[in-house]
RNA sequence: UCCCCAAUAGCUCAACGGUAGAGCAGCUGACUGUUAAUCAGCGGGUUCCUGGUUCGAAUCCAGGUUGGGGAGCCA
């Protein structure tokens, strides 16, 4: 015998005047005497389900009168249009049947810190804004997908183990692998999509990447989410025509599928209605000037001497002076990753952007066109005191057949929080790692 | 690693040197249109830990633990 529902709430309107089964959880309950308002979540939407003693049998509604929040069960009735109901439809209960009970659901109706919900996070995403913010993470991802998808690229899968450092700086998770030593949670899929992009000319790689830095902000985790196209015989300009593209068609798509979602965290889409390619581009120069004559504006936002990279509050009033992300384009080279193209006019920069998200968000992409010349990149390896052997494979793809290329890593859960308005990126993935967190 | 803040009932908080309290949640009852219903009643405490000051400490002091916010680094 199946369980499964007969309808679905995304679905009732199609259902007026039907007799319907739904199954799901009870998210609400209030009792008036012979009248019992159960509000049914079944994870599509929520429905009220109106119960009447009189309509139902005595032992329906000793069901209804027991159940609690989030106990599980199957509910049939008639569906009607009631403009008295949330959403505009209810179901007029003919029969209950509890499934699962729930004694002292600990997520109630009223306010929680967020020690208690970080605790309680396997059933914090049950909740209407952590639902909505994780249908917009999942609407994201399929939209990046089938959008490059549609340009061509393939998606090329990177491996999580990796025997080296991909980008040498930043703290790294290590494990042991059998005989070989050590081995390292990758912190980004780049080199290894190089070698991808080199094979099929379009591809991306995505999924989880890890860093072990001591971050302890709202816009960081240890476990985030990258998606990285990189793209054969496209230079600078290419990429960040490409990235515009790739962000802006996201976010009309959430704005198309996910209104509903939006609404539900308050969202206020009109700057969000704005992210229309082309975006502004700014130079790390101009970035430089652009500190130095807001001063004050921003806490921590102090001007910077060429050659210095920016810090978050930077980050947060370059973007407070345009209504859609902005490109930073041309950092120096020093504090930029050893495989960034130098600009051919200015060897001192690199032909890298990164794109800052609206609303102070922060960066939610970084990339570059990357060095092919073997040679050059032979001698930035040596610069950056890398072991030449990690990277021979590396070396080989210029080696043979070598083509100007570029790319960019995007972090889903930042472009998530922006877009969704969630200024803690920890609710925009369904279990986040963080410093002091790996639990549940 | 550094700086700042917090910890009291299941949850959110109050009491700020003198008998530890409220709302919500739970339980009992009333109610045919509730949206975090309302009304009446009941149960619920190692005040994070260790030490100190004091006639007396949830309250003041020191150390620790846990958590939160931020910096650096980064997407």
């Amino acid at each position: 015998m199946s369980l499964l529902p007969t309808a679905t709430v995304a679905t009732i309107a199609r259902y007026v005047g039907q007799q319907v089964t739904l199954a799901g959880w009870v998210y609400h309950k209030t009792e008036k005497g012979k009248l019992i308002f159960i509000l049914l979540r079944d994870g599509s939407g929520t429905i009220q389900c109106v119960t009447f003693k009189k309509n139902v049998s005595e032992a329906t509604f000793a069901t209804a009168q027991a159940l609690t929040q989030e106990s599980s069960c199957r509910i049939t009735g008639s569906v009607r249009a009631d403009e008295r109901a949330p959403g505009g439809y209810e179901l007029d209960v003919t029969e209950i049947e509890l499934i699962g009970s729930s004694h002292e659901y600990p997520i109630t109706p009223k306010e929680h810190g967020v020690e208690f919900l970080m605790e309680h996070r396997h059933l914090w995403v049950r909740s209407a804004k952590q639902h909505a913010i994780l249908r917009i993470r999942a609407e994201v991802i399929a939209a990046a997908q089938e959008w490059l998808n549609e340009q061509g690229f393939v998606r090329f899968d990177t491996p999580i183990l990796t025997a080296t450092a991909a980008e040498g700086t930043t703290n790294l998770f290590a494990t042991d692998y059998f005989d070989l030593g050590k081995a390292y949670l990758a912190q980004t899929g780049q080199l290894y999509v190089e070698a991808g992009m080199m094979a099929f000319g379009r591809v991306y790689c995505f999924g989880p990447t890890f860093r072990a830095e001591k971050s302890k902000t709202r816009r960081h985790l240890t476990e985030f989410w990258m998606i990285e196209p990189e793209v054969a015989f496209a230079d600078h300009e290419d990429n960040m025509r490409l990235q515009e593209q790739f962000v802006s068609a996201i976010v009309a798509r959430v704005l198309d599928r996910r209104r509903e979602d939006l609404k539900v965290l308050e969202r206020d889409t009109t700057l969000l209605e704005q992210v229309i390619p082309p975006f502004p581009r700014i130079t790390y120069d101009q970035a430089l000037e652009l500190i130095a004559n807001h001063q004050g504006e921003v806490e921590g936002a102090d001007p910077l001497p060429w050659g210095e990279d920016f810090g978050a509050p930077h980050e947060t009033l370059i973007a407070s002076k345009f209504d859609r992300p902005v490109f930073v384009e041309r950092f120096p080279s020093a504090v930029k990753a050893f495989y960034m193209q130098p600009d051919p006019n200015r060897p001192e920069v690199a032909l890298c952007a990164d794109l800052l998200a609206p609303e102070g968000y922060g960066e939610i992409i970084g990339g570059s066109q990357r060095i092919h010349d073997l040679t050059l990149l032979e001698q930035r390896i040596r610069e950056h005191g890398l072991r030449r052997e990690d990277y021979e494979w590396y070396l080989d793809l210029r080696r043979y057949g070598t083509v100007p290329h570029s790319g960019f890593g995007m972090g889903i859960e930042r472009v998530v929080a922006w877009i969704t308005g969630t200024r803690h990126i920890r609710e925009t993935i369904p279990f986040p790692r963080q410093l002091y967190r790996i639990y549940p």
